[in-house]
DNA sequence: AACACGGTTGACCATCTAGTCAAGATTGTT
DNA sequence: AACAATCTTGACTAGATGGTCAACCGTGTT
C-alpha cells in the first residue's frame, strides 16, 4: 500500500516536516543527478536521515521522484494559464516572459529536474505533456495567432514562440554551470542581466 | 596503460571498425541516460558486442565518455571560431546561428550528450568551460561589442546574445521530447519552421 | 506510570554493475 | 601449414544499490 497518496489519516508534525525535508533533499539530488544517477543513500544523507527513515515515508525511489514530479507539474502550467486573451497583447506577453525567467531563478532545481527528464526522452511525463501541456499550449497558442492577425505583435510562428520563450528563461536554469564557469569568477549570479537582455529581445521582437 | 591513447601501434582495421561502433553506441545510449544512468552491458547491446569485448577497446567506462566528450568539444568550437571581425556583422551572425541550428539537427545526441553534462554540473567539462570556451567567447563577445558600437547592430549585452544564441538553437535537440509530445503526432521533425522562426527572430533583433 | 502508536535504525538480502581473467577463436604472415 | 598477434567471451569477483525486517526508541494520551 502507498504510503503517501493515502489521504486517509491526516499527516503527524513529524511526517510533514520529515516529507517536506525529504522532497527537498531529492530534489536537489536529482536534479543535479538524474533519475538512474541518483542513490537512496545520498538522498538519505542530504535529508541528515536513514535510509530505512526515508522508505518508511516513501514507497520508494521511484515514488519520491513521482512525488517530485507532479508537484512540480501542477506548479509549471500556471504562468502560462494566466496569459489573459482580453489583456494586451505584448504586456501580456511580456509579464509571462518574466514570469517564467524569475521562476528559472527562483527554482532553479525545479527546472533542472525537468530538464533532466525531457533530455532524457521524458519517459516520467509524457502523459503531462501530451496532455494538459499540450491543450493549454494549443490554447495560448490560439490566442498569441488572433492577436498577431489583428496585427498586435509581429507574425510569427505562435509556438515557435512558446519554445523560444522556454528556451529563454529555462537556459539560465538549467546551463547554469556553462554560464558561470564560461563568464568566470567574476560573475556570481548568471542571471544578472538576463531580465533586461530578454526585455529588449522580446520587446523589439514583439513590436509589429 | 590506456589503450586508444597509445599512439605507437597503427590501429587495425577490425579496430578501427569496433571503436567507431562503441563510440556510436555510446553516443546512443549516454546521450539518452546520461553517465551515471548508462550501464557498460546497456553500451555493449547496443553495439551488439559482448561487454568484455568493449572493456578490450576501452579502459572503461569513464574512458568512452571522455573518448566521446573530447572528440565532441573540437568540433563544437567550429562555428563560433569561423565568425570572422572582419566579415558583415548581420551576415556573419546569421550564418553563426544557421550553423549552430543546423549542428542542433544533424548532431541532436551530440547535443544531449552536452546538455547531460551541464545540467548536471558539467564536472567533467570545467577545464574546457573555463579555458577554451571562454576565452573563445571573450573573445567574440568583443567582436561583437564593437560591431555594436560602430551601430551596425542592436546594442545589447555580447554575452547574453551568445547565450541566448545557444539557447534557441540547442533546444530543438535537447527538449526534442517536449516539443514532439506538446506537438502532437502531426509533427513529425520537431525541427520544423525553426529555421525560418530564427531567421526572422534575430533579423528583427540584430537589425539597429 | 503505563500504554499504544508513530518513528527510527542496524543488519541483512537480492540484484545490478564495473571490471577481471584465462581460455578459446580468428586473422594475418611466412 | 604453422605460428604469432589480435580478437572474443563465459564465468567470475568486489562493491554498490534498492529494498526489507525485526527490534528498539520517542511521544502524547489516559
Amino acid at each position: 500500500m502507498s504510503k503517501t497518496t493515502s489521504p486517509s489519516k491526516p499527516q503527524t508534525r513529524i511526517q510533514k516536516r520529515n516529507i517536506m525535508i525529504i522532497l527537498d533533499a531529492a530534489l536537489e539530488v536529482f536534479s543535479t543527478y538524474g533519475f538512474r544517477g541518483t542513490t537512496l543513500d545520498q538522498i538519505a544523507r542530504q535529508a541528515g536521515l536513514s535510509k530505512p527513515n526515508v522508505l518508511y515515508y516513501f514507497d520508494g525511489k521511484e515514488a519520491i521522484h513521482l512525488a517530485l514530479l507532479s508537484q512540480l507539474l501542477e506548479t509549471w502550467l500556471d504562468p502560462l494559464r494566466a496569459i489573459d486573451p482580453q489583456g494586451d497583447p505584448k504586456t501580456e506577453l511580456m509579464r509571462y516572459i518574466r514570469h517564467k525567467l524569475q521562476m528559472s531563478r527562483d527554482f532553479p532545481r525545479e527546472s533542472r529536474l525537468f530538464a533532466n527528464e525531457i533530455v532524457q526522452g521524458a519517459p516520467r511525463m509524457e502523459a503531462f505533456l501530451k496532455g494538459d501541456l499540450r491543450d493549454l499550449v494549443d490554447e495560448k497558442a490560439s490566442v498569441i495567432q488572433a492577436w498577431m492577425e489583428e496585427g498586435k505583435l509581429t507574425r510569427l510562428d505562435p509556438f515557435h514562440l512558446i519554445f523560444s520563450i522556454w528556451a529563454l528563461t529555462q537556459h539560465y536554469a538549467d546551463f547554469e554551470a556553462q554560464i558561470r564557469l564560461v563568464r568566470g569568477p567574476n560573475i556570481v549570479q548568471p542571471h544578472d542581466g538576463s531580465e533586461d537582455f530578454l526585455d529588449q529581445v522580446f520587446q523589439k521582437l514583439l513590436t509589429p
